[in-house]
DNA sequence: TTGAAAGCGGTACCAC
DNA sequence: GTGGTACCGCTTTCAA
């Protein structure tokens, strides 16, 4: 009489497919994994019924169990909604789910025991891969050797030690950028920049200088962000001898050098020229439209994901070349311009 | 002799830890996940030492086995690089995280179709939860309930059979953008924005409107993007009678609305007045910088996380209220104003 | 071409 | 307080 004695919901499992389908459950999975043995086509076609009239989906779980592998990478970003990384990650779920991946976004706070702890939690969830974007330190080097998960670094300047790394050719960048400001007949470029010896754009904006026999102009630090570039632009509008042009290393602080000099009063780019990095869409739309350096993501993105699934073991490090997007803040009138 | 015939390097699993120990298996694992059982605190230290010197870590895939559950949400998202998905899925990131969980992050591309096929590829993975940003329609709904996995519903603007939501209040934030404007003295406010029968913010520019018995001004369709922004605010320059004053539907069209102002000459907000929709970073730093009513991402973030981790089964729709944020583009000098 | 069965590494019940 | 052990669902070898 109860009605309510139904089946439970009990989710299907394959050896609820095999006995449906009149089959052994080894039959099942031949059929879903289309091997390691073949399967006759009329079992085949039972056996897809079953899992059909079911709504079977095999566990994972049980499948990365046994086989070890979850099909999974994860990305650690100090900031996943910073618009540089948002492209990043962006790309590399593309490519990754190409490859048949899903990917787990991890951000860290701040210091090297966060992304020694993101990487422990990734860990734990046994991706197959990580992609590690943030400044490498032993701590964080030691956690990922520790794990033994296949990593790539993202992001960097320079080789590392033991561990492939890939990142933009920010030293050549940088120095498009400044000959182009250069060739537009500025003599006085300025530098927006994180600074420190490690600092490739500002190495790139000096040699350029220097090649062109001109001195460095004014120099000043500045976090990625476009608060930072705010500052340090406030303060070059403070120099003695004001620069008449600016490089900033990233979009977001060429964008905080924009808001500067329009509070300033200082046209962009007939007083000020202005160049950034990143090739952020918002680049695009500032005002006046921002002239920068294009990191190629997606490249970078592909093979990163790339090296991750390849079996192959040669590390090193990998340069990815930029791209110089010509728009109006570097004193071009409507695109085109030589070097 | 040989050297090489050292232990392979085969992680250490609960069983190598209990002979480490000296323990049975059972008491590894009251240990580690601190019961059912209780264990000798003598026992404990032994079980922690041999973790501790065998770098033992649990196998997750052999846990979810058991007990069903990974510990991990899913988002699906249309695009990760949008700043407003980006903000949201990195706070959803944040407090998932806080609550022990990972985030596994997928984009869709377009269609209805694909996201359920996200939808699927996250049920595969046997996520605990999904938290959807998409607009619903049968097909999606359908695959979400055939994974049986709980789901709450983001960025939605109505309540939807079954499924918990979660929404900003865009009517409501709409109508205060507007009555700012009105405030300033604009008699005639256009609008951009995807329009459409379902577009909230639509119908509170026009209420807002109304309710001061104004005519609504011109109204010009956009994508939610900084390009269809330029196009709107382009057709927006060409009407017969210019309005005075436009609300966008988000800070990438307000953007692209600003850009082409700029374009034609038309100084903001003495020649119009514009403000924008999300709160967006990169809002504060347009030029000028955009009005911008800031939707409560964080607090939605929370909000969405806590009723996957919840057993509650209240559904139901919340609504989040959201906050003007005056900056310069409506017309106020530096900050303050009433409305 | 198909089936039986041995694990993969934990969890947690049941007995001691 | 501790130990033995039956699962969880799948893959894959081996035998038929």
């Amino acid at each position: 009489m109860a009605t309510d004695d139904a089946t439970p919901p009990r989710r299907a499992t394959r050896a609820d497919v095999a006995r449906y389908a009149g089959v052994s459950p080894a039959v099942v999975s031949y059929t879903v994994n289309a091997g390691p043995r073949a399967v006759a086509p009329a079992t085949r076609a039972r056996v897809q019924e079953a899992i059909r009239a079911l709504g079977y989906r095999p566990n994972a779980a049980a499948r990365t169990l046994k086989v070890g592998l979850t099909k999974m990478f994860g990305i650690i970003v100090p900031d996943s909604s910073n618009p540089f990384f948002a492209l990043l990650a962006h790309a590399i779920e593309d490519a990754a789910a190409t490859k048949g991946y899903a990917l787990i976004v991890v951000n860290f706070d701040g210091p090297p025991e966060a992304v020694a702890n993101s990487i422990r939690s990734l860990a734990l969830r046994q991706v197959d891969g990580m992609l590690v974007a943030a400044e490498v330190s032993m701590p964080i080097l030691g956690a990922i050797a520790e794990t033994g998960i296949r990593t790539v670094l993202l992001n960097q300047t320079v080789a590392v030690q033991g561990i492939p790394a890939i990142g933009p050719d920010l030293y050549g960048g940088a120095q498009e950028a400044v000959r182009h400001l250069i060739w537009h007949g500025h003599t006085r470029i300025g530098y927006v920049g994180e600074l420190g010896p490690g600092d490739q754009r500002q190495r790139g904006w000096r040699d350029a200088l220097a090649a062109a026999n001109l001195e460095p102009g004014p120099v000043a630090a500045a976090r990625y962000t476009r608060e930072g570039g705010y500052a340090a632009g406030q303060r070059l509008m403070r120099e003695p001898i004001r620069p008449t042009a600016v490089f900033a290393s990233s979009d977001m602080q060429a964008v905080g050098v924009l808001r500067a000099l329009h509070e300033a009063g200082v046209g962009v780019p007939e007083g000020i020229a202005v160049i950034g990095y990143d090739g952020s869409p918002e680049s695009e739309y500032s005002w006046p439209a921002l002239t920068t350096v294009q990191q190629p993501v997606v490249d970078m993105a592909r093979e990163a994901v790339e090296r991750l699934v390849a079996p192959v073991e040669s590390s090193s490090f990998t340069l990815h070349g930029t791209t110089l997007i010509v728009r109006q803040s570097c004193g071009c009138p409507m695109g085109s311009a030589d070097d």
